[in-house]
DNA sequence: ACTGATATAAACAATT
DNA sequence: CAATTGTTTATATCAG
């Protein structure tokens, strides 16, 4: 399939006790056959997907934010089979969580609309090729792809290209080639198998491609109830207590008795006091290498869960005050909503 | 009617 | 040489 693609993870080490991810990635191609509120059904099984093997953290992190019973998010949280399950929890996207430093408003958890249509035919996705690119760049491991990779993945998530006239890929090419948003990098000529390069998601527009496709989920969802939940409205509105009301959130939808047998959340008002930050002793491996995101103003960001508690590692150089990672916490949550947006546009079932 | 975004088709060059 | 990849141009459709 994609050549390379999917050898090009760097993978860093640190010193973690016992730590293993909150969200290891989420087999996508099990969550696609999750979500009822696909544009096109199809018959088929779905498809493996181009990759998907589940990666440890990565980054090299350098700080280790550990909230005791505290920062807890819908999908920071331990898996369990029920959230796994969880359409409005799909967490391919955290497998790199890459967050743009500026602040949105936590999006609204999606709830899948029931399927209306049960044909068998596949009808065409409504999402532009802009979208399909930027999900399948999105949904690679590396986060880039090559063409033909880009190509495997809308056939394995949207069947209607399995049959539909070769046109599309011809289609493809020119919006890669066309668009602003999706940049050409040369590949390793050492690992270089196939031809033609890679591409990625620009990051200045990457914003932008999350938004077409979110305002695409919208208009071809019925389902909007969410929208109006008080809480997720609160939790928008009120960045001081973001994290406290995120917990709330996640407590909301989830019947994890895990996650209810937590101890409430004291973060508010002292919850400064109670954020305790340590240091992560790294290996040289991961000392050594330069993130590769360190100028591209993304950060990269890991959560894992360690008993009862939850950490969060963010890159070495990072500055953050509480108040920028209550704004990561927000874009977590913007972030988990856009997974689950992505994840519900990007499958069959 | 105009404009911008998008889809589609096609031609062509470069690369493997 | 054939197939693939990448670029460019042209045209059509649709929504705002």
């Amino acid at each position: 399939m994609c050549p390379g693609a999917g050898s090009q993870m760097e993978s860093h080490t640190h010193t973690l006790p016992s730590l293993s991810p909150i969200h290891s990635p989420t087999n996508l191609s099990k969550a696609l056959s999750l979500s009822p509120s696909l544009p096109q059904p199809s018959a088929t099984a779905p498809a493996s997907l181009p990759h998907s093997p589940p990666s440890p953290p990565q980054s090299s992190p350098s700080h280790l934010l550990q909230s005791p019973g505290g920062l807890k998010s819908h999908c920071l949280s331990p898996s369990t089979p029920s959230d796994q399950d969880d359409l409005t929890c799909l967490n391919w996207l955290h497998q790199r969580n890459i967050l743009p430093l500026s602040k949105m408003p936590p999006l609204p958890q999606f709830e899948s609309p029931p399927i209306s249509n049960l044909s068998s035919s596949p009808a065409k996705p409504p999402y532009s090729f802009s979208s399909l690119i930027f999900m399948a760049i999105e949904d690679s491991p590396d986060k880039r792809l090559p063409v033909r990779g880009i190509y495997e993945w809308i056939v394995n998530n949207f069947p209607y290209y399995r049959t539909a006239p070769s046109g599309w890929r011809n289609s493809v090419r020119h919006n890669l080639s066309l668009s602003k948003s999706f940049r050409r990098m040369q590949r390793d000529k050492s690992q270089s198998i196939g031809k033609g390069s890679l591409w990625c998601v620009c990051p200045e527009y990457r914003s932008g491609l999350l938004e077409v496709l979110k305002k695409t989920h919208y208009c071809h969802s019925n389902n909007s109830s969410l929208l109006n939940n008080p809480v997720l409205l609160e939790a928008a509105d009120d960045g001081r207590s973001a994290i406290c009301d995120t917990m709330a959130i996640s407590d909301l939808d989830s019947n994890n008795p895990t996650l209810s047998s937590n101890a409430p959340c004291s973060l508010i008002p002292e919850h400064e006091e109670l954020v305790a930050i340590q240091s992560v002793e790294l290996t040289e491996e991961a000392e050594s290498e330069k993130d590769p995101l360190a100028d591209s103003g993304y950060i990269e960001f890991h959560y894992y869960q360690c008993e009862q508690y939850q950490y969060l590692v963010l890159p070495g150089n990072s500055d953050l005050d509480l108040e920028t990672v209550e704004i990561l916490q927000l874009d977590a949550e913007a972030q988990e909503a856009a997974g689950s947006l992505l994840d519900l546009a990007g499958g069959n079932h």
